[in-house]
DNA sequence: GTCGATTAGTGTACCACGTACACTGTACGA
DNA sequence: TCGTACAGTGTACGTGGTACACTAATCGAC
């Protein structure tokens, strides 16, 4: 491992060098532009990092035959983290499923990493298929934050992985591309499409931790009375304390009317950004595509 | 190890056996308030979860004095994080840098969990002090929305840990005041201003993701022009693949104008957040506290 | 068909890390 | 002054990632 890290580092070293220019003139004003160019004209090179995420390489043919394909192995490795937690992954564990000994995995993934890597993706999934007909942009746009919120908080663990960083597998593109699709009917122009991507996929994203906590703490099998209860214990260390009086009002404010459940807070919040997102769309401050 | 967690379970079970009834009416439809209530009426048993966090606990006079305060050991162990990751904070490197030997630091900590949960509280540090004279709710609560982004991207760490999960320390409460300060002068009552409390919370952890990975790059010594190609390489692969044609046009539409760095993106979003808020305020859809 | 290259899975070993447990020495308070 | 409580040590173990060398199976080229 220190060798292969030393080599990584060399790697990167060099790389690094040859971008010093763009390096230090990005240094401060990175833009997404600049992200999205370089996806165009990066270094064939570094396209060969997120390979093993995206290449369908055909086994070869020599030697004896694997007992498994790189996906049956993905997919015993979510069912573990589905089961038993993030924490209950380990090689030995996906290794002991398939039947192998320990070291029989390295022969799927040539270490943990590629394989988080791969069960990032593969847990993502593909977004369901739009309904057809489709709705409005609005609709529709509703709907994939929804479906997003389901599926992370039907694999709790995924949020534990740092999976915002590269690589970025298909199924991530596919999403992607589903919440591209209504956004490009706005009419509103390509920059501020990328803007409104990361607006609501961040507001999504934010948003259901609270709820990804409490499957987190299910799938653990903790009572979501329970589950409340320890939150509500810190939170209510605000109550009648002077340091947090703004707050300790909130929690000791009479609650009239029907308080509104998780996901309807969710819905609440999702729909104030799309207000915020169509009154830009209705305003002059947009580009518009057919301005062009 | 083992021994404490089976205690953890026994007392678990207990507390679930208590909570089964509300647990049971819960199952579906847990809402904030519920969280909250549980805060005001919780067994005090429970409080005792996170004491550790909130403790001052005056140190006993008897015995050899200790050489660090928890606090001491707790900035190292930051700074570990700040200087080389995460992952090198071990409890042996944290030891080692009192100069202890590795078994001293469970003198501080009884576990690594434990000093996570102190790290975390303390790595968030006290929102900065609101500056006088307060400008408009709108003006502050974007000012604390920038604040908590540059906070998170300082310490690109706090985001690889679960901290969205109980306990929460005093530092989390403080920021949580910061934040329903300006917006219990809203108008807006008790319910919304919760609502907006985790919207606005909501959009900027989840915007800040992006470059919160930036960060943590850079704190690996990647430069900016790596990192962007490494992020662009993937989302690139989008490009001219017919599979993603909305994603693709995106990426290759010509970009006019100034590209928007990605701290403009963000408060781009942020803003048009506010405005979806500051519409529903002045909309008679809300409870405002006038009304009461 | 035979043989050699290629590849699947095994066995062993090592290191890093969290942590249990028993121990040493020190300093306060009764 | 002495006993007790507490700070830090030493040793040891279990778990988990993975390097490396090995065995065995299978296919392609001759």
């Amino acid at each position: 491992m220190a060798g292969r890290k030393k080599q990584e580092t060399r790697a990167r070293q060099t790389r690094a060098q040859q971008a010093t220019p763009a390096a230090q003139a990005a240094q401060k004003t990175l833009t997404h532009d600049d992200i999205m160019q370089a996806a165009v004209r990066i270094d064939p090179e570094l396209r060969r990092r997120s390979e093993l995420l995206w290449d369908d390489r055909a086994p070869s043919t020599r030697g004896p035959k694997a007992g498994f394909t790189p996906d049956d192995v993905v997919k015993i490795a979510i069912a573990i983290a589905d089961e038993e937690g993030l924490a209950a992954l380990t090689m030995q564990a996906v290794s002991a499923r398939l039947g192998f000994t320990t070291m029989a995995i390295y022969r799927y993934f040539p270490n943990k990493e590629t394989l988080y890597d791969a069960i990032v993706d593969a847990g993502i999934g593909r977004p369901p298929r739009p309904s057809e007909p489709r709705g409005t942009w609005r609709e529709d746009v509703a709907q994939w934050a929804r479906l997003k919120r389901a599926m992370l908080c039907a694999r709790p663990w995924l949020a534990e992985l740092p999976f915002v960083a590269a690589p970025h597998g298909p199924n991530w593109l596919r999403w992607l591309e589903a919440l591209a699709e209504p956004l490009s009917r706005t009419g509103l122009r390509a920059p501020d499409i990328g803007e409104m991507l990361s607006i609501i996929d961040g507001y999504t994203r934010g948003s259901s931790d609270t709820a990804i906590s409490l499957a987190r703490a299910r799938a653990r099998g903790t009572s979501d009375a329970e589950w409340a209860a320890a939150v509500g214990a810190d939170l209510g260390r605000a109550v009648g304390n002077a340091q947090f009086p703004a707050f300790s009002a909130l929690l000791t404010a009479p609650s009239d009317g029907r308080p509104r459940a998780m996901d309807e807070s969710f819905e609440f919040g999702l729909q104030l950004v799309l207000d915020g997102i169509q009154l830009y769309i209705g305003s002059d401050r947009h580009h518009t595509a057919s301005r062009e």
